[in-house]
RNA sequence: GGGCCUGUAGCUUAGUCAGGUAGAGCGCCGGGCUUUUAACCCGGUGGCCGGGGGUUCGAAUCCCCUCAGGCCCGCCA
């Protein structure tokens, strides 16, 4: 079974309808990382629909969040912002200053993010955090918090082992200067908790107001309640002994919810592409990985692996392995049969359910999605053809397609020329033309291989330039100098690009170029 | 110091929760497609399930120990 079904059988027992969610501090460019985050509730959610239950998914952006410092895409002058909200400070121009504020920091990074959802699929019910503090949504479990300070205090010290400070209070006001940092509280009078900055300047916060937030691990705890969430999955981070999850669900009790059970996901590594990682600062955005992969394909990286497992992702072969196994299955799904073990039947029903919830339109047929060209194929056929009648031709050719190409596929065409043209394309999959042969790998050729070079060289300095009558030469030369059609190939792209394989000779040679052809037979 | 994940064929892995004779894909090798595309079709090769011990009629699976790799524990998906 599907983890995600497996999850929502088990939400299933709890009963009642459902609601998903996911939470992100928009504090920087969105990754691919976040991506599990989303759709490992997302599909959650859609799993739960499946089974006939009602069930919502909000994706819940942490807004309230402050600034905790300037990032290297930020200009010094961001200083002033440290510890304030980042719904309340202006969004970073192109050169990393702060711009007019029209539009703010958080909002600034979450929609590009939003679009690349909507791509792919997710349409979350969006809520920003501040906006909840601001319609006093939190006032309620706020003043529960503070009248249970000392217990609160208990569980966090006693279950994560953190002591916190003498000053410590499960509020945070906002200072007169906007920032969340160097406020201390002085007392509490429902709804108001008076406060002192560090300047010695007193004041008060109206807790049903974004005047002040919780500390993370008890809003955490409070919004559960506040939305009524079933179902959050948190990355490994909050999934460790004593970690937010731990002390989330006894604070979520304390403040009268049920909370969601503990779900932890693995973390996306980025991995390989040489220079390509964290170290150059690098990282893949949703909206770059969309403009290489369909965005079934997308989902289908994060739907393959079980929650717990890590996810190495690299724009390189990778993509290419889980982009043809995502067309293989497409194309010849495991059926059930008589007599099929425990283990054909899990693993079945496991790969069903993992290309059901890769579809970008809940409820689709995977089969709309194939485009019936391995990525591989296509790859080549993208980097030796520069006009895209040409590669339909060959395809029509080959048996691949009949007639006019399906829109799937002319977009994937598309998308296969950006990944080629981009720094992400493996070099594994180019194909490059040498410009010369090394002497070396000349004076390794035997005498007949010599003959066929210079025969086929013969034969193509004359021939009609089509695809029929170089095919027609390279047959001719192979008989005449007495080698295997095998050989004359393996020598052919050997001369070529350095390989014993590669795509079809005929279109390769007829795609270099006879002059360029016959300047490496010399 | 506390905790999590992973270790199964050359590679990627399923199977571990509910113990019952090790499955798949890729790669590789061979064959076919009478113009041999890195296409497509068919067949084959390949694993003392990291190591040791225990429980059991029976262990990749449960328990204990151990080795190796990755990761989390202020904020971070």
């Amino acid at each position: 079974m599907h983890w995600a079904d497996y999850t929502a059988k088990i939400l299933q027992e709890r009963g009642g309808s459902q609601v998903s969610a996911s939470g992100i501090t928009p504090s920087g460019e969105f990754h691919i990382g976040h991506l599990r985050e989303i759709l490992s509730a997302e599909m959650i959610h859609r799993a739960c629909i499946d089974a006939g239950m009602e069930s919502d998914y909000v994706f819940i952006v942490d807004s309230m969040d402050p600034l905790r410092r300037v990032y290297d895409f930020l200009s010094p002058s961001y200083e002033q912002f440290i510890g304030h909200p980042l719904a309340y400070i202006p969004a970073p121009d192109d050169n990393g200053n702060p711009g007019k504020g029209e539009v703010s920091y958080a909002e600034h990074f979450l929609n590009p993010f939003l679009q690349a959802l909507e791509k792919i699929g997710v349409k979350p019910r969006v809520v920003m955090n501040h906006e909840t503090y601001e319609s006093g949504a939190f006032a309620r479990g706020i003043d529960t918090a503070i009248m249970n300070r000392d217990e609160i205090r208990n569980l966090i010290e006693g279950i994560s082992g953190r002591e916190l400070g003498e000053n410590w209070f499960p509020y945070n006001p906002i200072g007169p200067d906007g920032s969340l940092d160097g406020v201390r509280v002085t007392g509490y009078e429902k709804p108001f908790v008076s406060w002192v900055d560090s300047n010695g300047l007193e004041g008060r916060s109206d807790i049903r107001k974004a005047e002040g937030k919780l500390p993370w691990r008890i809003d955490w705890a409070a919004r559960w309640i506040i939305h009524g969430i079933t179902c959050e999955p948190a990355g490994k981070d909050h999934g460790s002994a004593g970690g937010s999850f731990d002390t989330g669900i006894p604070i979520c009790k304390l403040l009268g919810g049920n909370p969601p059970d503990k779900i932890v996901y693995e973390w996306i590594q980025l991995k390989g592409m040489g220079p390509m990682s964290s170290s150059t600062g690098l990282t893949v955005g949703p909206m770059e990985a969309l403009s290489l992969v369909p965005p079934e394909i997308l989902r289908y990286v994060i739907a393959r692996s079980k929650i717990n497992r890590h996810i190495e992702f690299d724009t390189g072969p990778s993509l290419f392995h889980i982009a043809d196994e995502y067309e293989r299955l497409v194309a010849s799904p495991l059926e059930e049969e008589e007599g099929m073990s425990k283990r054909q039947a899990v693993s079945l029903a496991t790969q069903s359910g993992a290309l059901r919830l890769s579809q970008v339109v809940r409820g689709s047929d995977p089969l709309d999605s194939f485009a019936g060209v391995s990525f591989r194929h296509l790859s080549m056929l993208a980097q030796i053809k520069s006009l895209d009648q040409d590669v339909w031709r060959s395809l029509e050719r080959s048996g691949h397609i009949e007639g006019e190409p399906s829109p799937q596929l002319m977009e994937r065409l598309a998308r296969m020329r950006s990944w080629i043209d981009g720094p992400h394309f493996p070099d594994e999959s180019k194909i490059e033309i040498r410009v010369e042969l090394p002497i070396e790998e000349k004076k390794g050729l035997d005498s007949k291989s010599v003959n066929f070079l210079s025969d086929l060289s013969g034969r193509l300095a004359k021939c009609d330039w089509d695809e029929d009558s170089i095919v027609k030469s390279i047959k001719n030369s192979c008989e005449s100098s007495e080698i295997t059609n095998r050989d004359g190939f393996k020598l052919i792209y050997w001369v070529l690009i350095g390989k014993s394989s590669g795509p079809k000779a005929s279109s390769l040679i007829y795609e270099i170029g006879r002059i360029n052809v016959l300047g490496l037979l010399e």
